[in-house]
DNA sequence: GAATTATATTCCTATATAGGAATATGTCAA
DNA sequence: TTGACATATTCCTATATAGGAATATAATTC
């Protein structure tokens, strides 16, 4: 069996480095593709191929004008990676807080 | 060229359904192999070479004693994606404000 | 309707899987 | 040293890529 589709959910879809940067770059307004392909110095149907994987898992939604495809981050699909990352913020905090605890023991031996 | 490799980093080795069901279960205390097997009903190998991925890219650390391996999930590891995703959080707050101002407004019309 | 602009699709290929089965390695205990 | 237990590795295969090149579709303008 091979991976899992990049299309098969958002965690997999954003395992790619350049569809990570896409989204970044749509976050904050809609553009259309030729922005995207500009600014992120891609080949055109490369970045074609990375939305339609974005937009088959919903973290993109469009909206055609004229000849232009304008594209944007649904943020709201990133949540939930987020929130799973979060149930391990208290570990994290943890060992930072135990590391912490060891290197001032050690300054100060006694 | 195919994907990048599950052992390229974090995102792409979490994109994988077991390896996230491994690292919650090793998240708060380490833990043999076999208990994994056990508890989440996967083929032996399978679980070994789920952790080895792990392994490689850092989210779980390993001690053996005797002859058991005991892992354990390095919860630090993980915070980059938790950071890469909190990114995104103000708009997604930003979205679901806007979504209940509509709601609101279309309930009282007037 | 022909040319132009914007975007999407198709065809190609090398490669890295995940899972199953079988087997290997390593460690302890009698 | 033999056997039992714990874990890791190897071999196999089907499949889904990402990127490059070429081409197709769609909308606009003249």
């Amino acid at each position: 069996m091979p991976r899992a589709s990049t299309t098969s959910d958002a965690f997999n879809a954003v395992a790619e480095p350049r569809r990570r940067d896409i989204l970044s770059f749509l976050v904050s307004e809609e553009r259309p593709v030729n922005d995207i392909v500009a600014t992120l110095n891609l080949p055109q149907p490369s970045v074609s191929k990375h939305l339609r994987v974005l937009l088959e898992v919903g973290l993109v939604d469009v909206r055609r004008d004229g000849r232009q495809m304008f594209y944007r981050t649904n943020a709201e699909a990133i949540r939930p990676l987020h929130e799973w990352t979060g149930t391990f913020e208290r570990y994290w905090r943890n060992q930072l807080a135990r590391v912490k605890e060891r290197a001032e023991a050690s300054e100060k031996p006694k």
